[in-house]
DNA sequence: TGGACATCAGACACAGTTGTCTGCTTTAGT
DNA sequence: ACTAAAGCAGACAACTGTGTCTGATGTCCA
């Protein structure tokens, strides 16, 4: 699964060239239109060392790069969360330990959310975002059931709790406001008391 | 004060026809630019009912014209925070009165932020929001003299805290996920706790 | 009412970006 | 080793948006 581009049922495999290709291109994207929204395709492929027309190659358009980047973004992020195991354990412990592992990542492609911001509506902007809400929704659940997180509330409006509070974290970080030290335990510290009853 | 564009201390004034070209320009431009953050100047002049070039004669690039967008849409907020009277009475109560009279407002101007974010590095999006900020800061110190709101966190802190709250609440009306009546509750209860020892 | 200010209408140059195409060279798979 | 796939180099057309300029017309203000 995964193959980002096509998936023809039929034909050989294809080129490990071609792998290696859209890995750095992806790569690339995603590093620089985290810090530049609007960075080119012409720096993309700069950075990616690879010639503008290999994109086109892999990705028609622009927005089928962005698309992908997405997914590839969304997708290490679940990754990151996977191996936190937030089934494991207390559930207040566990989403300690998972916002723990996560909101220095989450923070980094503040780039790459303006920019879906800008570019995609409320409700595809979500649908997108969803393997990740579906990682965390379970701990949520479960940290209801067992009452230590508030049950008045929908889990959905708790997941978008979370999720404001980590990126405002690392906006402070990046406005040299606090430092990062303070700004993990501030934030880790206010997410628990936003989720407890 | 707020001439916007100069403030040369010699000449006349400016001419009536002006003074009301730049403000349907602002208002134009500004709920534009709330919907769709690419918006161009044709389009901005076009919904003003003025020509381009008109633009051009009060607002010299783009970024002139954004920069003065932004602090338009920034003084509105601290008149709506104003007219709530976050020094008044309770500080509980009193920051439940401001959230509720400014929360949907801030929501309006989500393309604007997401253009900010996309153009402002994060200390030049923090200056420029500063007069809102200044408008919270009192309230905040006087809940934390007081012991309503905990002090083991900075005072930038809960006022990021907050603004992300505010901004999740918008979010997930515009995905539909919640009522806008839910969300209110939401997130007025989710502020409470978040900033309370 | 005179003259400065402002808007309009339209054209213009210019820069940047996207997406396509060609011919040629390199690389990988069987 | 043969062949197909992939990449490179560079050029190209098309489009969009910005910013400027002109000359003519309309509007304010003193």
């Amino acid at each position: 699964m995964a193959k980002t581009t096509a998936m023809k049922a039929s034909a050989r495999k294809r080129r490990a060239d071609a792998d290696r290709s859209v890995a750095s291109i992806l790569d690339a994207a995603l590093e620089a239109l985290a810090s530049d929204p609007d960075t080119s395709m012409s720096e993309i492929a700069r950075r990616a060392g690879v010639v503008r027309a290999t994109i086109y190659v892999h990705f028609p358009t622009r927005t089928d790069l962005l698309d992908a980047v997405m997914e590839y973004a969304v997708g290490l992020v679940v990754e990151s969360i996977r191996n936190a195991e937030p089934q494991r354990g207390e559930p207040v412990e566990a989403l300690e330990r998972v916002l723990r592992a996560t909101w220095r990542q989450l923070g980094q492609f503040h780039g790459l959310l303006a920019l879906n911001m800008a570019r995609l509506s409320a409700e595809e902007l979500h649908r997108r975002h969803r393997p990740m809400l579906d990682q965390l929704e379970p701990l949520i659940e479960r940290g209801q059931k067992q009452g230590v997180f508030r049950r008045d509330l929908p889990v959905v409006w708790h997941l978008a709790v979370l999720r404001a509070i980590v990126h405002a974290a690392s906006t402070e970080i990046r406005g040299g406001r606090i430092s990062e030290s303070e700004a993990e335990a501030a934030m880790l510290s206010t997410a628990i008391s936003a989720v407890s009853p």
